[in-house]
RNA sequence: UGGGGCGUAGCCAAGCGGUAAGGCAUCGGGUUUUGAUCCCGUGUACCGCAGGUUCGAAUCCUGCCGCCCCAGCCA
């Protein structure tokens, strides 16, 4: 950072709190439920939480909230270490489990016990609720509230020994059942649960609720500045209300920010979970979901996600951010780093009519058209090679600036070629162009200044490599998908459209997971899973910014808006 | 209808009583063997609305409106 002022109301805290002498060391945490795959909103939770202590010299915990065993698997915990790694942070030695802290978290609950703070209740969960009354409505006492601190005490301890069966008793704190904050009527603190936990197997048969393990987890661990998101504002009387009966040796403070929800993509783990689970999507890895797996599958850089969270920015608003932000920070930092290479999505035959038959030259096209250090490639060119289909038009509009009949274009990093003929099959397609290359116009040499409009891709048919590439776009139509009540109707049919491209040979020896640019149409990886010597399977990253397209998108529209609606202006 | 939050341009977002930064998008234009990149330029924002305090208010006060969250023995 050039200046210290901070970005942001939290990092605003923070000075403050080291510039007062509060704090010396900044001390946070990443705490997930390892109940699933971390997605694009934690991607903002994790560079907030490092982020804060990288820039004051402070420490993170990744700390794995891990109280509701069953719904818990190791599998989450791996993907999550992975997803938080690759994003670029690293935890040193802080690497911890809520339930690394049972004992204490459960000796914390007996000194409520032993304080007349909490009781053990009797009443079934319906019961509980019924008696918490509603939100209008002030609840009622427990009949078991006013039990003694033995009778209590002694309750815990055969819930702990496992006397209980799952729901039968529940610990609760005594707090106000009257509470116009509902989560202050007694809320439970432990419940039975006769189940295995992934890390401390059948040691235990109560689990703390996430609330009051959180609260002890984060004392514990000397946490400063416990950030979370907006939903759990009506929480912090409750974590604060823990902190001052037990009045640990730390006071960490709850500091609220606004999820960053990102426009036509879901967030709830629940539905990401079916898309998956109904096949929809082809795993939690998918390029389409918005997944850490998921999109670093695709090829976006870690940095890019970096940057798209940092210039959202921090706040308490909720927001619903546009794609092209996100599109806008990868392109960025795939643009001055990226080769340049060349691949045909659509093949369309071209034969140059008056090109040597069997001859082959090595054209030498640069990796990055705006820094000559990338260095070089050889592309051959011969007689026949492929175009995009896109870039030939039969009947072309005025600005239509690539190939059409008896006209022009430059062939990238070679000839200038002109159409002489256009053959169809009995249908009426154009199935291949006859053209003519004019050979003082070679790429480089200087014979020729001679300047066409436009310039296209082309790959060598004799020396083509098949590749399947896949094209994503948006899983959904809605922009947000979250508010419809059915995210299965707002679905994408289009979201992954197949394309069998020729590639230029150079793109035959690229890593998996490196991205390149194919010129003029996007930045593509080879994927990491599905790719294989004899089937080659690209990604597309995303598209380049195609003003061609948009050109087009508009005199659509145009033209609708004069056919459809005559009355509306 | 109880409680807790939030409202600055299409989307984000600075601003912290002295007269509305910036990014993305948009729209123009220039350079270009990627219709990319790059470079210039482009916004009458009634600062949710209405009052009030003040020489002066996006910033302070009051009232209203809109949106989000909360009634798991989930997190």
């Amino acid at each position: 950072m050039t200046d210290d002022t901070p970005r942001d109301f939290i990092r605003q805290i923070i000075h403050d709190d080291l510039e007062s002498g509060k704090h010396d060391q900044i001390v946070t945490r990443f705490p997930p439920e390892p109940n699933g795959y971390l997605h694009v909103g934690h991607v903002m939770s994790i560079c907030l939480n490092f982020g804060v202590t990288e820039e004051t010299g402070g420490q993170t915990y990744l700390r794995f909230d891990d109280t509701n065993p069953g719904k818990e698997d190791v599998e989450y915990v791996q993907a999550i270490e992975e997803d938080v790694r690759w994003l670029g942070f690293d935890w040193g030695q802080r690497l911890t489990h809520a339930s690394d802290y049972f004992e204490r978290i459960y000796a914390a609950a007996e000194q409520l016990v032993e304080r007349g703070l909490a009781y053990v209740d009797s009443l079934s969960a319906e019961e509980i609720r019924e008696y918490r009354g509603t939100l209008t409505e002030p609840g009622k006492n427990s009949p078991y509230r006013e039990r003694s601190v033995e009778e209590n005490l002694d309750l815990l301890r055969r819930m702990r020994a496992g006397e209980f069966a799952d729901g039968e008793q529940v610990l609760r704190a005594k707090i106000d059942m009257a509470s116009p904050n509902i989560n202050l009527r007694d809320p439970a603190l432990y419940r039975v649960r006769h189940v295995a936990h992934q890390a401390t197997g059948d040691q235990w048969c109560i689990y703390p609720m996430y609330d009051f393990a959180h609260t002890m987890s984060d004392a514990f661990e000397g946490i400063t500045h416990s950030l979370c998101t907006l939903e759990f504002e009506d929480h912090r009387p409750l974590y604060n209300w823990f902190l001052d009966q037990l009045q640990p040796q730390h006071r960490p403070r709850q500091i609220e920010f606004s999820r960053l929800n990102l426009a036509y993509t879901l967030t709830s783990k629940r539905k990401l979970n079916a898309l998956v689970a109904e096949n929809i999507v082809s795993g939690w890895n998918d390029p389409r979901m918005p997944t850490i797996a998921g999109m670093r599958r695709r090829g976006y850089p870690a940095s890019a996600l970096r940057d798209f969270v940092t210039r959202a920015g921090v706040t308490k608003k909720d927001k619903l951010i546009e794609m092209g932000m996100l599109e806008n920070s990868v392109r960025e930092s795939l643009g001055d780093t990226a080769m340049r290479r060349m691949a045909v999505l659509r093949p369309l035959k071209v034969i140059l009519s008056n090109y040597p038959e069997g001859q082959v030259e090595m054209m030498t096209a640069m990796n990055h058209p705006n820094d000559p250090d990338m260095g070089t490639r050889d592309v051959p060119f011969t007689r026949e090679l492929w175009i995009e289909q896109d870039d030939f038009m039969e009947e072309a509009p005025r600005k239509f600036f690539r190939l059409k009949p008896g006209g022009e274009v430059r062939l990238r990093s070679a000839y200038i070629i002109q159409c002489d003929e256009v053959i169809k099959d009995e249908q009426g397609n154009v199935v291949e162009l006859h053209c003519s290359y004019d050979p003082d116009t070679r790429s480089g040499t200087g014979s020729s200044d001679r300047k066409v409009k436009g310039t296209i891709h082309w790959v060598s048919a004799a020396q083509a490599v098949d590749a399947e590439v896949r094209l994503y776009d948006r899983l959904f139509t809605a922009v947000n998908p979250n508010k419809a009540d059915d995210f299965r109707t707002v679905l994408n049919p289009d979201s992954l459209v197949t394309a069998n491209a020729k590639l230029e040979p150079a793109l035959a020896e690229l890593a998996p997971g490196t991205p390149v640019q194919f010129e003029r149409l996007g930045y593509f990886c080879v994927d990491t899973q599905d790719d294989a010597a004899s089937a080659r399977v690209f990604n597309r990253i995303v598209t380049l910014r195609d003003s061609w397209a948009k050109l087009e998108r508009q005199a659509l529209e145009s033209e609708n808006q004069a056919g459809t609606s005559p009355s509306r202006k």
